[in-house]
DNA sequence: TCTAATTTTCAACATTTCTTGAAATTACTG
DNA sequence: CAGTAATTTCAAGAAATGTTGAAAATTAGA
């Protein structure tokens, strides 16, 4: 590995256990992230100096995460991998990934101890907390799960309109208000 | 604790890994949480059967993460300490905290490492995915920085929106082209 | 200022998570 | 179908993280 590349494989490793996978994980992310061809598990495992099986086990993580693929070279036999080249794609998976393994569980829980009577003040109170709680995540996840439907350039847009989306939202109801006709 | 309580205490604790803290950390601001009165560190402590240093270090941790403040209550010596109870406010914390532990980094990694020359073709490629990595990375920093400040009503507004912000993005994109004036 | 209640620190111990080499499995090729 | 190349599994060891009690430090009130 260069320097200039080992800077930020090793960066992307330090982040990679802030961010779910843990050191190893982020490390191949990285280093197959910048490479120009896809590598086969014997070159992740050199250019890391880490063990072949230790390869193994990350590739198998990853695919879990839907961070890496496949990539066939013809004339080799072996399995060469790469990950997205589409930065906004990978945080995309990223992001969805992490809602499963953070936000779903949670979600399950809510409702299902939200069904539950409670029987004392003190659960009274616990459940009026868990229900605002359910409440919030609820209408985030619809919101988001909306959002991520978008094509991407309705995506860019917003994200270039920042906070003037404001305007747009007062502007919106004023016109609602007086009774215009529109087609929202 | 109350088998209500404990049902949801002990599954933020397991959650609390996946979102950066720790088993013992999320259990905390679990019990905090669904807490009416703020509690002592000894309550803390026995409620979770943890020694009372953990409890302690697990403080330090959390106001670190600006998810606990400490309460007076009046006639006791000792502190007491709670969490916002307010959903949206904790989220958002998190949120903040995260960003700052998990993007800001990268950030500052990224933009010193495009800073210097690559020399060989494949650092060259490299550079170009970091260039686009740190670019869109930018974007959304931004956007969310400049969202962050947007007054409560106006992003429940936005969350209610969902997906047809498209129209409204396209409306207003149309009455541009027409030169119209815009207060955008 | 002194005392006792409370909180914090820290180094040893416990637990969890990660890494590895060897063995087992699978997948090609002649 | 052998035979070999490539990959995966797994149990043992290594490293990193979390937890604890004892002791030090801090604090409030007498």
């Amino acid at each position: 590995m260069s320097p200039y590349v080992e800077t930020f494989v090793v960066h992307i490793g330090e982040m990679g256990s802030r961010w779910g996978l843990n050191r190893t994980l982020g490390q191949m992310c990285g280093l197959l992230y910048v490479s120009p061809q896809p590598l086969n598990a014997d070159e992740i495992a050199d250019a890391l100096s880490i063990s072949r099986s230790n390869v193994s086990m990350g590739l198998k993580e990853l695919k879990a995460w839907r961070l890496v693929r496949p990539a066939t070279i013809t004339g080799d036999r072996r399995e060469y991998w790469t990950t997205p080249k589409d930065v906004w794609e990978i945080l995309q998976v990223l992001a969805e990934e992490r809602h499963r393994r953070e936000v779903e569980p949670t979600l399950s829980m809510l409702r299902e101890t939200l069904m539950i009577e409670p029987t004392t003040e003190n659960d009274r109170y616990a459940q009026e907390r868990l229900r605002e709680m359910h409440e919030l995540i609820e209408l985030l996840t619809n919101w988001i799960g909306e959002i991520h439907d978008l094509p991407p350039r309705t995506m860019v847009r917003m994200l270039k309109l920042g906070r003037r989306i404001q305007n747009l939202l007062d502007r919106r109801r004023k016109s609602r208000k007086s009774g215009q006709p529109t087609d929202l």
